[in-house]
DNA sequence: CATAAAGTTATACGTTCGTTTGGAACAAAC
DNA sequence: GTTTGTTCCAAACGAACGTATAACTTTATG
């Protein structure tokens, strides 16, 4: 080898790497890292079974890079969405949250890929297959500096801790319209309602705001 | 056979059955239904590869035993014991919502199963394997009505719909610290932090709390 | 004790799993 | 044209999977 063949980058890079990626996300969202199969990844993205193993070594490999190559982006672009917001510059507190809601949610409205990748975190939150804490550092722990960081110009008067468990349980209610966990108990016996994700939303800014100004 | 040995119930009935329930469990609960193998139970178990099949018929039916022989009792337990507590029959706000975080978690306190069952409910919130709607119908539904009961009696004034939000987000928060994703986010950069749960909890309490009076 | 049901065992079946291999196809470099 | 490196492919590997079967042991009953 000569060393330096950097590679062509040339136009037809939309290729089987990045097929087998945006394949292995999808199904890996959908049924999970042990539930789907090589095989099943292969086939979808029209590829050879070793492909898995020729561009990412193993099946593990294979997770992980689809998650780095996502959640970076992911964080960037919450965070850019909030520094460009004005209402989170003053210091009105209900549309701060909003716009933290919206943020957190905006790629949940992306059908290309963001919603299969917040599935993705909510099976990452409850069984880590990642490298230890690499998920929380990455992107749960700048989330939540935001928001204790919106709640401390608001209250002031609030010592750290509490602030902190503020910020939590606004998180908490946004991974749970995430996962949709509103689910049922709407009509507690007819069949499964689920109220649409913007007035959810709406009212976990509202619950949280008064919970924050009268705590 | 005589159609009515109807079986002894004698003493010696911490059988194989039993242990493989316990053991399913347990295994369940830790590593996942895919990622749990047959001979792994049935090793941890001291029984035979084909005890699982001869008993439950079927790896998933084991799975959905192992709900069936919690659920109902945990439920029922959880009720009484908000029956049968005082502040929830007086009007108080907070040592109602207290009640109830600390009957939701009080099978987290147990180690001989509860944790373990409530790891399980974990899992099964994200990626269902029981029936459709057999969980939410047996568990969160329930839940939920006790708590709109009782924010509806503080907020006779709210709608139907707020009042039901405002009990999602009380519920959001308690499964967000039966998970302990509190983890991390205490110091922004170093290692992993939890407050106590007892902590957690009245946090959260508080939190709604503030929020069901004033939203 | 004889009998039959219930429980347990060792073993095997057929699949599916993740990974490996050796070479074909193709492009760029010499 | 030959070399060199990258990508892709068909085929196979051994291991692990859930399940099935038939024989053995235990327990309970008459």
């Amino acid at each position: 080898m000569s060393s330096k063949p950097p590679k062509s980058d040339s136009q037809h890079k939309l290729h089987t790497r990045e097929r087998l990626l945006d394949i292995a996300e999808q199904l890996f969202a959908e049924r999970g890292f042990a539930s789907t199969s090589v095989r099943e990844i292969t086939d979808a993205a029209g590829a050879n079974l070793a492909a898995v193993n020729y561009h990412f070594q193993s099946k593990e490999n294979l997770y992980a890079e689809v998650f780095l190559r996502r959640i970076a982006h992911l964080r960037e672009q919450f965070l850019a969405r909030l520094r460009d917001d004005k209402t989170v510059a003053d210091g009105d507190l209900e549309p701060a949250l909003d716009a933290i809601a919206n943020a957190f949610m905006s790629p949940h409205a992306e059908p290309e890929y963001g919603r299969r990748f917040l599935d993705l975190c909510s099976r990452e939150f409850i069984e880590a297959r990642l490298p230890a804490g690499l998920f929380l550092r990455e992107f749960v722990t700048p989330l939540i500096e935001k928001i204790v960081g919106i709640v401390e110009r608001v209250r002031p008067d609030l010592d750290e801790e509490t602030v902190r468990g503020c910020a939590h349980s606004f998180l908490a209610q946004l991974l749970h319209v995430v996962k949709g966990v509103r689910l049922a108990a709407s009509p507690p016996g007819a069949g499964i309602v689920i109220p649409p994700v913007g007035d959810q939303l709406a009212r976990a800014v509202r619950f949280t705001a008064a919970a924050i100004r009268h705590i």
